[in-house]
RNA sequence: GCCCCUGUGGCGGAAUUGGUAGACGCGCUCGACUCAAAAUCGAGUUCCGCAAGGAGUGCCGGUUCGAUUCCGGCCGGGGGCACCA
C-alpha cells in the first residue's frame, strides 16, 4: 500500500478505465429516472482556463452525484465554435479559421480529459461543422416558413476602412477597434427573428422558473421591459398626418407643453424634404456619439416644425419639435412632453423656454409649488387638470384612457422594450443563411435537399470586407424558384443562434434531422444548467425564445429549455504592476528587480497578466486537488480567488483521505471485524451523509467540502473499530463526486468490486440523525451565561429547574426568582430578571 | 438617474423558521518528530483584559424575553439597464 496517493499515475489510469467501459455514456433507455446536467459549452479560444475548470467541476460533481443516486445522466460537452476570434486569428496568423478552431478544440478536449470529467464524449459536437449547422439551417427555414423570420433595413456600425460591420463592443470612442477609423452608421438589409412576438410569454414564463436565480429573472424582466400606457393621436392641422404618441403617464396630459418626434420619424423626414435647415438639423442629431458617456452628457436639441391641437381642448395648440432624445424604435417614435413631471422634458422645456405646469402635487399645500430644476415623478393628486383635479395619479391614468377610448382618439396599450433579434452578420466564420436572392422571385429558401449550405474553404482574408461576398463563385447559384441567375445570401447567422439549440442536439442527434422529437422531449428540459452570469440576458433569452418558437411551430413540446439555472462566479487572482504601470505575472513579480505594486484581486485576463494555466497545476498536484480547490471556500455563485496556498491545502487534504483509506485497507477494509461499536462516530457519519447530499443538491459545494473536512478529522481521531472502517468507506463514497480518481483508487485498495463511479450513494439512517443528548443554552436577560446537557425532549419544567440550579445563574439572579422564564425545548432557557 | 444584490475575525466564509456568532479552510503563533529541512502530528488563534469580566456581525434607531436574521434611516462595495416617454 503506497503511503501517498500518486495522481500522476492514478489519474490517467482511471480515466482510461472510464473511457474503455463507457462509464459516463447516457443510455437513454430503461426505467431509470433521467437527469440532464449541462454547463455552458466553451468557445474554443485556445486553451482551457481556470474559469472553465470551475464551471465544469461543479457540473461534474452534480452529474456524478446523480449517477450514484441511480439516475441515467446526460452530461455532454461541445464547442461553440463559430465567431470572430477565428477570423482575427486568420488575419493575424494566416491560418484558416477552421484549422485554427479545430486545433484549439483538440487541445482543449485533451485538457478537459485530464481533469477526469464524467462527460459522455460520444455526443460531442462543434457548431462549426456542417453536421451541426446544416440542421440549424433547416430550423431557420422552419421558422422562416412559419413567418418568424423577416428582412428589414437596419442600421449598423460600419467600419469604412475594414469595410465591415462592427458589433457595439468593437466600437471604441466612435472608432473601429482595429482600423481606428471613425465608424459610420449605415443601413443594411438584415434578417430578423420575431422574438417580440414572444415578449409576453417570455416574460410570463419567468414566473415558472423557480429554480433560476432571482437576479437573472429580474434582469430578463427588465430587458423585456413591459410598459402599460396610452397610445393616442393628436388632432392635427389640416394638411399634415396625425402624430401618434405613447405615454405611461396619460394622467399628466394637461401638463403637456410640446410634442416631440424622433429625428428618424417619417414626419421629420417629410419636413426635411421641404427644408434644408431641417435636413441639416437631423444630420446634426445623428452626429453625436453612441457611447453611454456621450449620451449622458448630450445636450437636448430640438427644432420646431409644426403645431398640433391638444386632444382634450381644440383651442390649445402645442408646438411639434424634432428632438434628438426621442427614440424611433421605442413606442411610436414620438412623445408628448410634460416638463413638470419628466426630467428630460424639463431640460428640454427650460432650454426652449416652454411652459412648465405642475399637474401632480404630493399634498394640497404644494399644488401651486413651482417646479425647479427637478421634475417631480412621485405620487400625488392631480391639480391644474380640469376634470381630473383631485384624482390620485393612478385613477387619472384610468380616467384618461377610458375617455380616449370612448372618444376614439387613443387606446390603452402595452409597449415592450424588447426588440426583434437581428441575426445577420457580415462575416465568414458562421452559419450561412440558407436563402437565395433572385431578382425575379426575391428571397427564396434553399431547398431542403440542398442543405447544408456549406462554407467555402478557399477563402481570402487579405482584402477587407466580408470574404463570402468577395468569393468568386460561391454566391453564384441558380434560383431554386425560377432557375434564373441568383445570388446566395452572404450574411451568416449570429453565433447566439448556434447556442440557442445545442442542448437539444445533445439530447438527440440523428443524421437526417436536427433532433428526434420524442427522444429530445425525454431528456429536456435541462435539469441543471451552469454557466457565467454574463449570459444572463442574451444567450438565455434567445435559447428560451428558440425553444418556444419550436413549440409554436409544432416541432418540440418543451416550453422552457432550462429548468434549473446556476450562475457561477469568476476565478480571480492578484495583479502586479511595476512603477511604469506595466502588468507583471505573479512569477515576474517575484523576480522583478525594481519595486512592484501588489494590485487588486481581479478577474483573470490576458491583459492584466494574472491568468493561471490549469494544465501545469494538474501536472503538479493532480486533477483531484484542483477539483477540490475549485469547490472549496467560496460559495459557487461568488468569485473564487486563486492562490498557491489554496491548492496546496487541497493537495494535503487529498493525501489525508488517502492515508485514512490506506490504513483501513491494511486492516482489511470494511470486512474487518474489530471490537466494539462507536455510536458517536456512526451518528457523525450519518449526519454527514445527510448534510453532504443536501449541500450538493443545492450546489452549496463549499459547505459539502466543510462537511467532509469535519468527518475526516473525526475519523482520524477515532480509535479503530468497525464503525470507523465503515465510516472511512462512507467518506470515500461521499467524496467520490469531487475527487473521483482518489476515490476509485481507495475503493480498489479497500477491495471493493466495480467502480465507485457506479456505486450507490450511501443512505442516511434517520435513527442516527438525532442525538439523544442536547446542549441547552442558559441565558439571563437574553445573554448566554451557562450551558447544560439534557436528554433530548426533556420537559420544559425539567429544563427550567436545571437552569435555575446553575450556580452562575443564581449568582446573577441574586437569589431572587426570575420575573419570566422562556423555554425553547432542546434549545435554550432564558431567565428574565 | 432607475432597478437589484451585498457588508460577519488577518483572509475565504459558516450559522433550518429570530434561539449558544465565528463551523470548515487559508494564514499566523507555540510545541512534537528531525543533525537540519520538508512532510506529518498536537495545541492555540474575534477584540480588550493577567483574570473575573466586558464588547462585538458597516453606522444610528426600532420591534422582541432574545436580532447576523425582521422594520426604518444613513454609509460603503458590487452588478444590471440607461434619453425606453
Amino acid at each position: 500500500m503506497a503511503a501517498r496517493f500518486n495522481p500522476l499515475e492514478a489519474d490517467a489510469r482511471w480515466q482510461r478505465v472510464w473511457e474503455e467501459q463507457g462509464t459516463f455514456h447516457a443510455s437513454g433507455a430503461g426505467e431509470r429516472p433521467r437527469a440532464y446536467i449541462l454547463e455552458m459549452f466553451p468557445y474554443p479560444s485556445g486553451r482551457i482556463h481556470i474559469g472553465h475548470v470551475r464551471n465544469y467541476t461543479m457540473g461534474d460533481v452534480l452529474a456524478r452525484y446523480k449517477r450514484m443516486n441511480g439516475f441515467d445522466v446526460l452530461h455532454p460537452m461541445g464547442w461553440d465554435a463559430f465567431g470572430m476570434p477565428a477570423e482575427n486569428a486568420a488575419m493575424e496568423k494566416k491560418v484558416h479559421p477552421g484549422a485554427w478552431t479545430r486545433s484549439n478544440i483538440d487541445t482543449m478536449r485533451a485538457q478537459l480529459k485530464l481533469l477526469g470529467f464524467a462527460i459522455d464524449w460520444s455526443r460531442e459536437l462543434a457548431t462549426c461543422e456542417p453536421e451541426y449547422y446544416g440542421h440549424e439551417q433547416a430550423l431557420f427555414l422552419d421558422l422562416y416558413e412559419a413567418g418568424l423570420v423577416y428582412r428589414k433595413q437596419s442600421e449598423v456600425n460600419w467600419d469604412p476602412v475594414d469595410m465591415t460591420v462592427l458589433a457595439n463592443e468593437q466600437v471604441i470612442d466612435g472608432r473601429g477597434w482595429r482600423s481606428g477609423a471613425p465608424v459610420e452608421r449605415r443601413k443594411l438589409n438584415q434578417w430578423f427573428l420575431r422574438i417580440t412576438d414572444f415578449a409576453e410569454e417570455l416574460l410570463d414564463g419567468l414566473g415558472e422558473l423557480d429554480q433560476w436565480p432571482d437576479k437573472v429573472r429580474l434582469m430578463q424582466e427588465n430587458w423585456i421591459g413591459r410598459s402599460q400606457g396610452l397610445k393616442f393621436r393628436f388632432k392635427t392641422i389640416p394638411g399634415y398626418e396625425t402624430i401618434e404618441v405613447f405615454t405611461t403617464r396619460p394622467d399628466t396630459i394637461f401638463g403637456a407643453s410640446f410634442v416631440a418626434v424622433s429625428p428618424d420619424h417619417p414626419l421629420a423626414a417629410r419636413a426635411a424634404a421641404e427644408s434644408p435647415a431641417v435636413a441639416e438639423f437631423i444630420a446634426r442629431c445623428k452626429q453625436g456619439g453612441t457611447t453611454a458617456a456621450e449620451l449622458e452628457t448630450a445636450e437636448k436639441l430640438g427644432l420646431e416644425i409644426d403645431e398640433v391641437l391638444h386632444p382634450l381642448d381644440s383651442g390649445w395648440t402645442l408646438p411639434v419639435y424634432i428632438a434628438n432624445f426621442v427614440l424611433m424604435d421605442y413606442g411610436t417614435g414620438a412623445i408628448f412632453g410634460c416638463p413638470a413631471h419628466d426630467q428630460r422634458d424639463l431640460d428640454f422645456a427650460r432650454k426652449y423656454g416652454l411652459e412648465v405646469t405642475r399637474v401632480v402635487a404630493p399634498s394640497p399645500e404644494e399644488a401651486e409649488e413651482p417646479i425647479g430644476d427637478e421634475a417631480y415623478s412621485g405620487p400625488g393628486r392631480l391639480v391644474n387638470s380640469r376634470f381630473l383635479d383631485g384624482l390620485a395619479a393612478e385613477d387619472g391614468i384610468r380616467e384618461v384612457i377610458a375617455r380616449a377610448e370612448a372618444e376614439g382618439w387613443g387606446e390603452g396599450t402595452t409597449v415592450w422594450r424588447l426588440r426583434d433579434w437581428g441575426v445577420s452578420r457580415q462575416r465568414y466564420w458562421g452559419t450561412p443563411i440558407p436563402i437565395v436572392h433572385c431578382e425575379k422571385c426575391g428571397p427564396v429558401p434553399v431547398p431542403r435537399e440542398q442543405l447544408p449550405v456549406v462554407l467555402p474553404e478557399d477563402i481570402d482574408f487579405e482584402t477587407p470586407g466580408n470574404p463570402l461576398d468577395r468569393h468568386p463563385t460561391w454566391a453564384k447559384v441558380d434560383c431554386p424558384g425560377c432557375g434564373g441567375p441568383a445570388r446566395r445570401e452572404t450574411d451568416t447567422l449570429d453565433t447566439f443562434v448556434d447556442s440557442s439549440w445545442y442542448f437539444i442536439r445533445f439530447a438527440s442527434q440523428p443524421d437526417d434531422e436536427p433532433f428526434d422529437r420524442a427522444e429530445a422531449e425525454r431528456w429536456l428540459p435541462v435539469d441543471q444548467y451552469i454557466g457565467g452570469v454574463e449570459h444572463a440576458i442574451l444567450h438565455l433569452l434567445y435559447a428560451r425564445f428558440w425553444t418556444r418558437a419550436l413549440k409554436r411551430i409544432g416541432r418540440l413540446d418543451v416550453e422552457e429549455p432550462f429548468k434549473g439555472l446556476f450562475t457561477q462566479g469568476m476565478v480571480t487572482h492578484v495583479t502586479f504592476q511595476d512603477p511604469e504601470g506595466r502588468w507583471l505575472t505573479p512569477d515576474e513579480a517575484e523576480t522583478h528587480p525594481g519595486p512592484v505594486t501588489r494590485g487588486r484581486i481581479e478577474k483573470m485576463s490576458k491583459s492584466k497578466r494574472n491568468t493561471v494555466d490549469p494544465e501545469p497545476i494538474v501536472d503538479q498536484y493532480g486533477a483531484d486537488a484542483v477539483r477540490w480547490f475549485m469547490l472549496s471556500d467560496s460559495p459557487p455563485e461568488r468569485d473564487l480567488e486563486w492562490s498557491e496556498a489554496g491548492i496546496q491545502g487541497s493537495w494535503r487534504f487529498v493525501q489525508r483521505i488517502w492515508r485514512l483509506a490506506a490504513e483501513e485497507a491494511e486492516r482489511g477494509g470494511s470486512t474487518w471485524l474489530g471490537d466494539g461499536e462507536d455510536s458517536a462516530l456512526d451518528r457523525r457519519v450519518h449526519r454527514t451523509i445527510a448534510a453532504v447530499g443536501a449541500n450538493i443538491e443545492t450546489l452549496a459545494f463549499n459547505k459539502a467540502v466543510a462537511n467532509l473536512y469535519e468527518l475526516t478529522s473525526a475519523l482520524e481521531k477515532a480509535a479503530p473499530s468497525p464503525s470507523r472502517s465503515r465510516g472511512v468507506e462512507t467518506l470515500i463514497r461521499l467524496a467520490a463526486p469531487m475527487v473521483p480518481h482518489l476515490a476509485e483508487e481507495a475503493w480498489a485498495a479497500l477491495g471493493r468490486e466495480g467502480l465507485i463511479a457506479e456505486a450507490d450513494w450511501p443512505a442516511a439512517d434517520p435513527a442516527l440523525l438525532v442525538e439523544d443528548e442536547v446542549t441547552i443554552a442558559v441565558q439571563v436577560n437574553g445573554k448566554l451565561r451557562d450551558t447544560l446537557t439534557a436528554p433530548r425532549g426533556a420537559a420544559r419544567e425539567t429544563l427550567e429547574e436545571m437552569a435555575l440550579a446553575s450556580e452562575k445563574v443564581t449568582r446573577l439572579l441574586d437569589g431572587k426568582p426570575p420575573r419570566k422564564v422562556i423555554v425553547v425545548p432542546d434549545r435554550l432557557v432564558n431567565l428574565v430578571a
